[in-house]
DNA sequence: ACAAAAATGATAATTATTTTTATTTTTATA
DNA sequence: TATAAAAATAAAAATAATTATCATTTTTGT
């Protein structure tokens, strides 16, 4: 049954690989080392079949770029202020249980949960900007 | 001291009456009924400049379109899956103490929580399709 | 009143994403 | 395996949202 074609099982095999939470075309990038000649086209056709799946979610981070995630629903996450970068956490203690269990109540279903902040790298370099857009 | 242009006043007070949460475009036609050559750049720039001072915050809805708000921070956010609306809804019991006390401990700046599902007019009008992207 | 700074409108440019179309690949079935 | 139908694809064009540019106007501070 669910047999992939090769161009479309790339896509998922490359966003599982990525321990990250790239944009689409970071996706297109990197598959394009195994597969040169892959269209962006098909890459963002792609993420969004797996979306309706639900194998692969959006996240938005800062800029003004769509991020996708596999594992949506496990994590939340800590958004850079500065650079946009998206970041995995796990929920914090019980927090997890009382939002599912909430959502089920409510009839809701999914929740997303986003921190925002500084990152590490973002932290040391520190200049004061706790923008993106500022110039 | 801060007393801001006209146009950049009425993108406020715009803002403060519309009881939704707006697109920039939205904002852009509902300033044009009282300044009907106000600019749609100029809408994007205030926008902008709000955001930045904090009195308006970007929500992202289902759609591909930045949905702004004011008086972030008090609320969260129910989005619907089918149509995109984004509604505000008070915090569950408990939780945006519990949360703003785990952002402080953190010293993360602030955060955002979203529900996903069926708004009611949606729920009405079921076509069993829970899903934008379908066609 | 006047010079400097900031904001604006109009439009062009950019960027991300989606659509289109002709072609190729995959799937199902005979 | 052969073959017709369906699905997926690459490449390019189209669309849509946002940002940048620049000449002009408005605001601000003195």
């Amino acid at each position: 049954m669910a047999n992939f074609s090769s161009r479309r099982q790339a896509v998922l095999e490359v966003m599982q690989k990525m321990r990250c939470h790239p944009s689409a075309d970071m996706v297109y990038e990197e598959c394009r080392k195994t597969i040169p000649n892959i269209s962006l086209a098909t890459v963002y056709r792609n993420l969004a079949f797996y979306e309706k799946q639900g194998l692969v979610g959006r996240v938005v981070g800062c800029d003004n770029k769509e991020r996708y995630d596999v594992e949506m629903d496990t994590h939340c996450h800590i958004i850079c202020t500065k650079c946009g970068e998206v970041m995995d956490m796990d929920y914090p203690q019980k927090l997890k249980q009382y939002l599912d269990d909430y959502c089920k109540q409510e009839g809701f279903s999914k929740f997303g949960l986003s921190f925002y902040g500084l990152c590490d790298n973002c932290k040391s370099n520190q200049n004061g900007n706790d923008n993106l857009k500022e110039l």
